[in-house]
RNA sequence: CGGGGCGUAGUAUACCGGUAGUACAUCUGCUUUGGGAGCAGACAGACCGAGUUCGAUUCUCGGCGCCCCGACCA
């Protein structure tokens, strides 16, 4: 992509309505709008990174027999009604509205009971199951009060996955693999170093769940956190029962703010009893099915990652979910000879599948290099009078900061090596 | 939902009971070109409504919007 084409731009400052440093970064660096509270829209650079995390998350649901499907926003209060969720003060953050022609209507706050309720017309017999069935799909949640920018928003996607299985060992098999899947989604994003299996309350449906705590200050979460032994406790559920069960001693925990990036937990027979998802067993007697439900938040894993991994100049992107592999820069100070060496190695990186933002733009170095730095891409190459006399281009780490000089041939090896 | 704060140009801000100034961005011209350049010029602004007043962007009330703290977060 050529940056003189790309319709949005970088700003210097961040808007005064937006403290949260993953808004500030993603609103000045272009990837974010703000469309109002808690609510924002996907720039170019953002549906990207938010594609690459997609992606991530898809390739390891799908490794252990994710079925994609897509279900709709708009939900028949029916199947609420019959689990008692409609209800204001059982599911608190409705947005509820009406048909022109008369009855209600809800959007999306989750996705348990619709789901449950279209398996009833394919689920019949033990053969049937176990099913994993799993979305990236909108979500409404109308929250009281948005903040921490896109970490906690109005309006957002989440890959839901569900699991449906013939009893509760089975449902435990796939739940803690589904654990392990998401150990390797957080360690592929970036943020697999501060980010635990936290035990946490399990809400209505059981006594426990486990969240994905990822450890930052802009945390809205309190945990207390072994290192370690590797796993954290959610201030909420936090007693001495739960030490002793977990064979903790309260010295070994800290304190910490955390972010919630994923949970999973268990939700029983609650749905299967509620919506008649039932299953015949090989004896030929009516069971219910036990389900299981697992989240992970694209938009909130995007703005974590901003938050823990940015630096003064702005956005560090690992480079499975940076918007591109290689920011080209080209510094050519009116030089024609530098502006084609740059056409030439951005169309080369083409070639060779590998997808570059390029700054083509007639604006001096300085600027360039500041946009290069908030824009956050792994990798920077700059072309230069500098660069052609030497004879390769300049390879700078947007991490370290350190730079090399390289032939074209060795930064296509390394860049498709990254792929 | 309780408490607090704020709405001035695209962005960030200043001043003022007598119709608003600056910086950045944008546009034009010249100069400049390895860390957000310089000069000259141009475009562009008081959230909405009511009240007080000769006169309101300024004061008062209401609405709407935004932010922060807390509560809430299946």
């Amino acid at each position: 992509m050529r940056q003189s084409e790309l319709f949005t731009k970088t700003r210097k400052s961040a808007p005064k309505d937006e403290v949260a440093k993953n808004a500030q970064l993603l609103i000045r660096a272009g990837y974010i709008h703000k469309e109002m509270s808690g609510v924002y829209s996907y720039l170019p650079l953002g549906l990207r990174v938010f594609n690459n995390i997609a992606r991530v998350i898809r390739e390891e649901i799908n490794a252990i027999g994710g079925q994609e499907i897509i279900l709709s926003a708009l939900q028949n209060p029916a199947a609420w009604k019959a689990t008692d969720r409609w209800r204001d003060d059982a599911i608190d953050v409705w947005f509820k509205t009406e048909l022109k022609g008369g009855g209600e209507l809800g959007l999306a706050t989750t996705h348990e009971e619709p789901l449950t309720a279209l398996l009833t017309q394919y689920i019949h017999s033990y053969k049937d199951l176990p099913r994993y069935i799993y979305q990236f799909q909108t979500k409404f949640r109308n929250e009281l009060r948005a903040k921490s920018g896109i970490i906690r928003s109005r309006e957002f996607v989440m890959k839901d996955l569900y699991s449906f299985s013939r009893s509760e060992e089975e449902f435990r098999e796939f739940y803690e693999k589904c654990a392990g899947a998401y150990k390797r989604i957080f360690e592929r994003v970036g943020l697999g170093e501060k980010t635990y299996r936290t035990f946490a309350s399990g809400g209505t449906f059981s006594k426990f769940s486990d969240e994905f705590q990822t450890i930052c200050e802009a945390g809205e979460d309190t945990v207390y956190l072994s290192k370690e032994k590797g796993i954290a406790i959610n201030k909420e559920v936090y007693s001495d029962g739960v030490l002793a069960e977990l064979g903790i001693k309260k010295e070994e925990l800290t304190e910490e703010k955390a972010i919630e990036v994923g949970n999973i937990f268990p939700l029983g027979t609650r749905f299967s009893d509620a919506l008649g998802l039932t299953f015949k067993d090989d004896k030929g007697i009516s069971q219910p099915v036990v389900m299981g439900s697992y989240g992970i938040g694209p938009g909130r894993v995007m703005g974590t990652i901003v938050e823990i991994l940015s630096d003064v100049k702005g956005i560090v992107w690992p480079k499975e979910v940076a918007p591109y592999k290689a920011h080209i820069v080209s510094i050519s100070g009116g030089n024609n000879d530098v502006v084609a060496e740059a056409n030439r190695l951005y169309d080369s990186l083409a070639e060779h599948g590998i997808e570059a933002l390029y700054d083509d733009r007639d604006v001096r170095a300085g600027e360039k290099f500041a946009d290069s730095d908030l824009i956050g891409i792994p990798t920077r190459l700059v072309v230069s009078e500098k660069t052609l006399a030497e004879g390769g281009v300049e390879v700078v780490s947007r991490k370290t900061g350190g730079t090399t000089l390289v032939s074209e041939s060795a930064i296509i090896e390394t860049l498709m090596g990254k792929q």
